[in-house]
DNA sequence: GCTAGTTTGTGAATGAATTCACAAGCCTGA
DNA sequence: TCAGGCTTGTGAATTCATTCACAAACTAGC
């Protein structure tokens, strides 16, 4: 399969998300101008992204709201449930057990990890915190295929490694630091001191 | 000025980070070569993103470690305090309140803003919630540069919107929704739904 | 069934970002 | 002071992403 760019399957989660509005609000057809419109975007840089994947929709019409979204989900591999694991129930850790975005696109949170003796065996929104010594045993077991990522920077990498051991292979990281994984792992890491540069950035050199 | 990619000033951050480490450590010098190893990226590219602002470097030695620190710190506007406003007092905002990253680089907020009633008036790890009606006539007076929009996603445009007219130019997004802004504002997003989908994405379509 | 009006899908053209490759400059040691 | 060893800074080459532009395909109205 041909390589595709992070910015495109960005924008395929912008459109989903439009798609879902139009589904709910019983449009049924949308055309590349429409979305791209939205998203912010130009038509043929739409119609471009849906070409890597095949053809979706129908010249003069535009396309199926419903077709177009299975597609979508389809391709995102939204079609069938995940199961995440928490690893650190710090703060970060904590915020992310409630939020609702997880369960409400498939996301099952499984459990979470962490050293601290006071915290392990008491409940995040219902969810387990348990000894990070249990970790390479539990992922055996319970085979969850998604970790994230929320301990202190400095012991970020080596929780990295011990996930990357236990066989998971996508990390969604929180950890403000630039982390080293093998070939064959996805990290996508969300990094809100590096966004907010970007601002001060901005800030500063608009001006010239 | 000539245009700076985005993906550059992001680098410059991750640069930056290696370089207080190094600070730190008393180390005095440092190579492209080795910076690059730390942030995942070669020598050269560390070399053209130095250059588009000007030469830091000694040939045959490298960067004096302090120095590139400053020089960095100036170039993403991390030489002054930066005053930044919370918009939605919800359980991102709340998390946001108590982040440390955001006073450890400079950044103070100074107030947090809702619509709820039971909310307004309370405190946030000692940051004050005010009504959204002041908002306005705040901005005017306590000037802040940069606001955070913690809202549910369909407030978040005319929230923006509101951002937008009150004169604040940077903005950085939690709301899981596409904005649209004019030419003069900056805004980043933060969306863990879209992340997230980019793993489901990689996990799918890596076999193929 | 024909015409006018849309909108897709996609090669080709353009534009942007990264990598290459090497001259120029600096340091150390003899 | 000179030679050898590094490392920078930067045009040129390459790779990657976006935009253009248009033939092909569909709908609707008559």
């Amino acid at each position: 399969m041909k390589r595709i760019a992070d910015s495109t399957v960005r924008r395929l989660s912008i459109y989903l998300r439009f798609l879902e509005e139009f589904e709910g609000r019983g449009k049924s057809t949308v055309s590349s101008e429409e979305l791209a419109r939205r998203g912010g975007t130009t038509s043929a840089q739409v119609r471009k992204d849906l070409s890597f994947f095949g053809s979706f929709g129908k010249r003069g019409l535009g396309y199926s709201v419903p077709e177009l979204g299975t597609a979508l989900r389809e391709i995102l591999g939204l079609g069938k449930e995940w199961r995440v694991v928490i690893v650190g129930a710090g703060k970060i850790g904590a915020a992310l057990a409630q939020y609702r975005g997880f369960r409400q696109r498939g996301f099952v949170i499984t459990a979470a990890y962490d050293t601290n003796p006071d915290k392990i065996g008491r409940k995040l929104e219902g969810i387990e915190i348990r000894d990070m010594k249990r970790f390479e045993n539990d992922v055996a077991e319970e085979k969850p295929e998604i970790a994230v990522l929320a301990t202190p920077p400095d012991e970020a990498q080596g929780v990295l490694d011990r996930i990357a051991r236990s066989g998971i292979r996508a990390v969604l990281n929180f950890a403000p630091v630039q982390l080293h994984a093998t070939g064959d792992m996805t990290v996508k890491t969300v990094n809100m001191a590096m966004e907010l540069e970007g601002l001060t950035f901005a800030l500063t050199n608009s001006h010239e």
